[in-house]
DNA sequence: GCGCAGCCATGCTTTTAAAGCATGATGAAC
DNA sequence: GTTCATCATGCTTTAAAAGCATGGCTGCGC
């Protein structure tokens, strides 16, 4: 009530007029009429109740009064200014924060040049990661807490409401211990794989694994047995090196994992690794994920990886 | 140019609305039309040319860069209403900063007091406090370092361009080393003083102790002989004691002094130790400097000394 | 499925207030 | 004392915000 007609046109005039200390030369500056200007500050003068110029005849001066007020209004000032720029930055994606998920090794070849090229586009935009299991990367995703994930593709039931950009794909590997029969095979067939035991993740946080397992091994028939689940790359690699099983891995797995394993190419196998970006269908989409979005896309076609991509199968 | 012709009104109007979620109930909450309000928050997105609201038939969402605006226009809407309270503050002597000098003996027995009542009526009054020699006080008062100062009256020269007002006066006591001959007597005459050795302060700090000795010995008549000039209280008792002099100092002397010395009462004397306000004739005075100097006035009014006040002589 | 209610936008008018213009008052400098 | 620059005041013009009436959209309930 007590200040609700003063307006930033108030401050600015003011300003103006005490960067100048004269009215005449401030309203020439503002290109507004001289006495416009005496009545808006003295307006803002009523409006404070407090004298902030000591007028005469050659200028005006300040009082403390006034030099508070500069101070606060060019702050006012700066920061409305700063705002917008802010909120425009916001809409070009080039400001806020971005939480993004992803799967550690299935994303090797794409997290990293993404980001830093998004980097080098948006440098004001808070990129926070999280490296997270499969299952919790698609609950994020629904949850809002994750506003795209690269990622293997969800299976149908934690995928729905997700919708699922393949960017791409890797053929399948058996990860065994150096030494293991299969190794003396150049590949391994879909049916040779069924006959060994398997170390698996764990149901519970990769659902996408048993779905990718269905769809080689559709239910009904021969399927390799699980030894052991996993909750983790690291200790699958154990897992397999200690002799529990086999591992039914990607590509890509071989470049996060290093030498400690030896991988067969699983032949007759149509079904692939799909990796890609994954989002909520109805959730806010900022233009800084639109953006990381689009760079991704470019970082995947422009890639130097040997890996099959989508459109190449 | 790009956003000058932003006003506070379309941050007021933009907060409403995004508070109510809704363009009818704002516009009641701030008593003006419904498409009034549209249009003023329409001219505002124009303004920064991004789109604030999701607006449908069942109210608004804030997209996020609404919700981004907000939080600003929030911020600058309370800025400026603190602003105008901390002018108004200011001006009612509640708020800034207040420069002070004081003497530290003679202002003993008004200062503390003052400024705990200063501390109790202006408390977002930042106090600075300046320990300061007689002529320090008169050049920081000049040039504009110091807003006022607590001190006895500066001679003429030094004081020249100052107001001084008295608040207390205080009579002259000789100090002494217990033992010393003069400490037979109950009280000391002028005449008999002037027969001493004096352990005087430096007259280059305290041309004010040579006012009062020329008033006291105006100069072609007999004086005390100036055994040692000391820069200051400590190094003045520490001579008397090792029985360089005597000195000549006021009643409020002994209190700061402590026990180490004997005073005998200057008892011939019609010159007094003043102790008031200086202040420069010219220098801005802010209202916390005015109401500091209320409250110094009541203090020394209603002080509990039992030395003379200006008026009792 | 259709009408109704709630909500926001648009077109036009009214009202408010800012800007402009002419002039007057003031005090310092010459 | 005159002059000059500077700010204030009175009145008019202009611009913009507010108001009013209305229309369109959409979701909900009957």
């Amino acid at each position: 009530m007590m200040n609700s007609d003063m307006e930033l046109r108030h401050l600015r005039y003011f300003t103006a007029v005490a960067e100048a200390l004269n009215f005449t030369k401030a309203a020439a500056r503002l290109k507004i009429a001289q006495p416009a200007l005496s009545r808006q500050v003295q307006d803002l003068e009523d409006e404070i109740g407090v004298d902030l110029l000591k007028r005469s005849p050659r200028g005006v001066t300040l009082t403390a009064e006034g030099k508070l007020f500069l101070e606060e209004a060019r702050d006012t000032l700066k920061r409305v200014e700063d705002a917008v720029l802010k909120v425009r930055a916001l809409a070009r994606g080039e400001y806020g924060e971005l939480q993004i998920g992803y799967a550690p090794s299935p994303s090797l070849e794409l997290l990293p040049p993404a980001l830093s090229a998004f980097r080098a586009a948006a440098p004001s935009v808070k990129v926070v990661l999280h490296d997270l299991a499969g299952d919790e990367l698609t609950s994020g995703l629904h949850d809002g807490s994750l506003e795209l994930a690269v990622m293997i593709q969800p299976s149908l039931e934690s995928g729905a409401g997700l919708e699922f950009e393949e960017l791409r794909r890797y053929p399948f590997y058996v990860a065994m211990p150096a030494g293991h029969p299969l190794s003396k095979l150049k590949t391994v067939t879909v049916e040779r794989l069924a006959e060994e035991a398997l170390v698996a993740f764990r149901r519970l946080d990769y659902s996408e694994y048993y779905r990718i397992l269905d769809s080689i091994y559709p239910p009904p028939g021969p399927r390799p047995r699980i030894a052991v689940e996993c909750d983790g790359v690291s200790s699958l690699i154990t897992e397999i090196e200690i002799g529990k099983g086999v591992g039914l891995v990607s590509e890509i797995f071989q470049r996060a994992a290093g030498k400690r394993l030896v991988y067969r190419r699983l032949s007759n196998c149509q079904e692939f690794h799909r990796v890609g970006i994954a989002r909520s269908i109805k959730g806010d989409v900022t233009p800084a994920g639109e953006r990381f979005c689009e760079i991704l896309r470019k970082v995947s076609k422009s890639g130097t990886s040997k890996s099959a991509r989508p459109g190449s199968v």
